[in-house]
DNA sequence: TCTTAAATAGGAATTATTCCTATTTAAAAT
DNA sequence: ATTTTAAATAGGAATAATTCCTATTTAAGA
């Protein structure tokens, strides 16, 4: 699944955008991020093989990122803005005594919720999509109940 | 629905919170909100009947009833926090032209979520709650259809 | 009414992000 | 391969959002 430097500079001038060093690499690395992270993280394991990168970019590219859907911000109640290049159909598992977000992917679930919005329709509302954050914690075993 | 002060002071008490005027003035002033105030509009309201309010008070004060469970923060991708004294279970519909965060209340979807994660399991993951938000815009015909 | 721990006001500090502009660079034109 | 040029970047300043600090005030219990 990992792509290549010339496979993103492809993907890149495919969208448009003029396929720069400091794009390829941002993309790269945040491509191969299951961590969901924030501008800064990506700046700082950046800055080892790019030294002059500046953090400006980081958000600047990652915003035209987001602009282009080349990826989404991942919603957070703390602190900063995390970023996602995974653009297949998917919600997110918020761990909230670890902090971490984890990929959920279960298309019985999408495709639930799919039919049930489109049975329900809701006035004045032309729907784009949706999101799920399922909310917990880790536990040792295997177990879950809610309500 | 409307409480009343003392209800709010009440509550505060119960709660095992100082009853201060501050408090009962902001949740009163939240929970008669339904546009998901942030902390800087909840303060601009607050001032013209409490001039001597303070900013750092409003940000503290909210604070204080997330973490005892008066109110949550309501995840936005944009600008600041926001804010929701509505604790009954429901979601919230994202209108991306008026920027409006609106309350979706659905049982039915509710229970479809619930019965569904009861029934998956997933390992490692004790969950505690999920949020949905559902992102479109405001149109004019009774209309929707996704996917 | 007195006491006191907790809360607030007001402003400073910090964090996260955006903005500014001189310099650099990708890529189109020659 | 070289030149041209509009767009992108680096680096730092500015701004926005939030938190922190502390002298003063206040809720609530003695
Ligand atoms: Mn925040
Ligand atoms: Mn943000
Ligand atoms: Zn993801
Ligand atoms: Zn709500």
């Amino acid at each position: 699944m990992e792509k290549s430097f010339s496979e993103i500079k492809e993907l890149l001038i495919r969208k448009g955008l003029k396929a720069t060093h400091q794009r390829i690499v941002i993309y790269h690395l945040l491509f191969n991020s299951f961590e969901h992270p924030t501008a800064e993280l990506l700046f700082d394991k950046l800055k080892i093989n790019n030294p002059s990168i500046s953090l400006g970019t980081v958000y600047k590219t990652l915003d035209t990122f987001v602009q282009t859907g080349l990826a989404e911000k991942v919603l957070s109640e703390t602190g900063s803005d995390r970023y996602d290049a995974n653009l297949s159909s998917h919600h997110h598992i918020y761990y909230t005594d670890t902090k971490e977000i984890v990929d959920f992917y279960d298309s019985e679930l999408q495709d639930l919720i799919i039919a049930f919005l489109n049975k329900k329709s809701i006035p004045n509302l032309k729907i784009k999509d949706f999101k799920i954050q399922i909310h917990g914690e880790k536990i040792d075993m295997v177990e879950n109940q809610i309500n």
